[in-house]
DNA sequence: AATATTTTCAACCGCAAGCTT
DNA sequence: GAAGCTTGCGGTTGAAAATAT
C-alpha cells in the first residue's frame, strides 16, 4: 500500500511563490501562527493553492522574521566548514549554530561556494580512480560486490580530505610521520588507499610506519589506529538517511584525537538556537562538541603559531586560477590569528600550503 | 549583440522518525 | 501493536541570473 500524498496534488501550485501568496502566508501565520499542523494550514488560510510542506518551507526559508540571506561573514564560513569535516553535511546541526541562517541556506552555500574554495576542483581521474579502487571487488576486499565502495560518500571523502589539509597545516609535514594524527579508518578505506599509493610514487605518500609498535597495536596497510579514542559523531547521532552510508560513515572516524577537553569558546555562539531532534537529541551539544574540538586543534596551532613553517609561494597551488579566491582565507592572518584565541578559524586555516596537492591524490588544477 | 556555458538558490522530493488514533 | 499522519531532514532539480565566448 502506497504512502497516502500530503496534499491534493493537483489542485496545488508548485514552483515560486508570488508575493501575494508570501502576504497571505506571512499575514495569516504572524496573526494567528501555525496552528501546530501545517498540512492543514493552507485550507485555513483559503485561497492558498499551496502544500502544507510548501507552505513550511516557505516559512522556515524565507518569510520567517530574522532570517538572513547571503552575506556570509568569514567566522560563518569557519564555522560551517569545521562544522562540515567534524559532522558531516547535518545542515540543521550546523544552522542551529548559525542565527538567522537556515539549513537550507547553508547547504546551498557550501555546495556552491565554500565547497569549491576549499577543496578546489578534484582531480577527477584520481578521484575516480578512489572512488572505484575495489572494482574488481575480490581485489579490493575478497567479497563480492564490495558495499563499501558504494557506500563511500563524497562527504566522507570531503571530510577526511579536509581534516587531512586541516592536519598537513598544523603539522606541515609532521602528519605523514606522525601515525597518531592520522583518522582511524576503515579497514576497506585503508585498502582504497593503499592502492592509491601503489599508483602515487609520492615521498610522502610512502611512509614507512615506524618498525616499533610502542602501543603495541599492529600496523596494517601503512595505517596505524591510535590508541586515545576520539569522539565519533556518526556514532552518537546517527543519520537517518542512507544507511549503507551510514554504516560505512560510522567507521570513518575523521575527527582528530586531540584533546577534546578544552574549554569551548562559546563567545560566538550566543544567542544560537537550542534546536532538538524529536529524539531528543541535543543537536546544539553535538555541535559544541564538535567545535570544542576543533577549538582545541585552532588554539593549540595558534599557540605554535607555526613556527618554522615558512610557505612556499612556489609550491602555493591557487584555486580556480586566481589567489584571489584565496582571500577569505588569508584575511589579516599576521594581524589577527597571531595575537587571537578567539574561535575563528578563518585566521588559521589560511596557509597556502593547506592546499598543496599531496592529500589523497587530489590536485587544484 | 548573440549564443553558450556555468553558477546560484528556491523549491521539490522521498525517506525516516515521532506522534496520534 | 498497527496504521496513518505530520514533521524534519538532506539530496536533488531546474529556472533564472551571471559570466564567458
Amino acid at each position: 500500500m502506497g504512502r497516502a500524498p500530503c496534499c491534493d496534488k493537483a489542485n496545488v501550485k508548485k514552483g515560486p511563490w508570488s508575493p501575494e501568496e508570501d502576504a497571505k502566508l506571512k499575514t495569516y501565520i504572524e496573526q494567528y501562527g501555525t496552528g501546530g499542523n501545517w498540512i492543514a494550514l493552507p485550507q485555513k488560510i483559503g485561497r492558498l493553492k499551496r502544500c502544507g510542506k510548501s507552505c513550511r518551507l516557505r516559512w522556515l526559508n524565507y518569510l520567517r522574521p530574522n532570517i538572513k540571506h547571503g552575506g556570509f561573514s568569514e567566522e560563518e564560513d569557519s564555522i560551517i566548514c569545521n562544522l562540515y569535516i567534524s559532522i558531516g553535511s547535518r545542515w540543521s546541526v550546523i544552522a542551529a549554530q548559525l542565527p538567522g541562517r537556515t539549513d537550507n541556506d547553508i547547504k546551498n552555500y557550501w555546495n556552491t561556494r565554500l565547497k569549491k574554495k576549499l577543496l578546489g576542483k578534484r582531480k577527477q581521474s584520481h578521484f575516480n580512480r578512489l572512488s572505484v579502487a575495489g572494482q574488481d571487488p575480490k581485489d579490493a576486499t575478497g567479497v563480492e560486490d564490495n558495499p563499501y565502495s558504494q557506500a563511500l560518500s563524497n562527504s566522507a571523502l570531503e571530510r577526511l580530505q579536509l581534516h587531512m589539509q586541516l592536519q598537513s597545516l598544523q603539522h606541515p609535514f609532521a602528519f605523514y610521520n606522525n601515525p597518531a594524527l592520522w583518522p582511524k579508518l576503515h579497514p576497506l578505506q585503508e585498502k582504497l588507499i593503499q592502492n592509491l599509493q601503489n599508483e602515487l610514487p609520492s615521498p610522502l605518500m610512502q611512509h614507512t610506519p615506524p618498525s616499533s609498535d610502542p602501543m603495541g597495536q599492529e600496523q596494517k596497510s601503512g595505517f596505524y589506529e591510535p590508541p586515545t579514542a576520539s569522539i565519533t559523531l556518526q556514532q552518537e547521532y546517527p543519520k537517518t538517511n542512507n544507511p549503507k552510508g551510514d554504516e560505512f560513515e560510522k567507521s570513518l572516524n575523521v575527527l582528530p584525537s586531540s584533546d577534546s577537553s578544552m574549554a569551548y569558546n562559546s563567545e560566538n555562539m550566543v544567542g544560537a538556537p537550542i534546536m532538538s531532534k524529536p529524539d531528543g537529541v541535543d543537536q546544539s551539544n553535538i555541535a559544541q562538541q564538535a567545535v570544542s574540538t576543533f577549538q582545541a586543534e585552532l588554539d593549540d596551532f595558534l599557540n605554535n603559531k607555526m613556527v618554522g613553517f615558512l610557505p612556499q609561494e612556489e609550491q602555493m597551488t591557487e584555486i580556480d586560477g586566481s589567489k584571489d579566491s584565496l582571500a577569505w582565507w588569508s584575511n589579516d592572518f599576521d594581524t589577527k590569528s597571531a595575537s587571537s584565541h578567539s574561535w575563528d578559524s578563518t585566521s588559521v586555516i589560511q596557509s597556502e600550503g593547506m592546499f598543496q596537492d599531496y592529500v589523497l591524490g587530489y590536485n587544484l588544477q
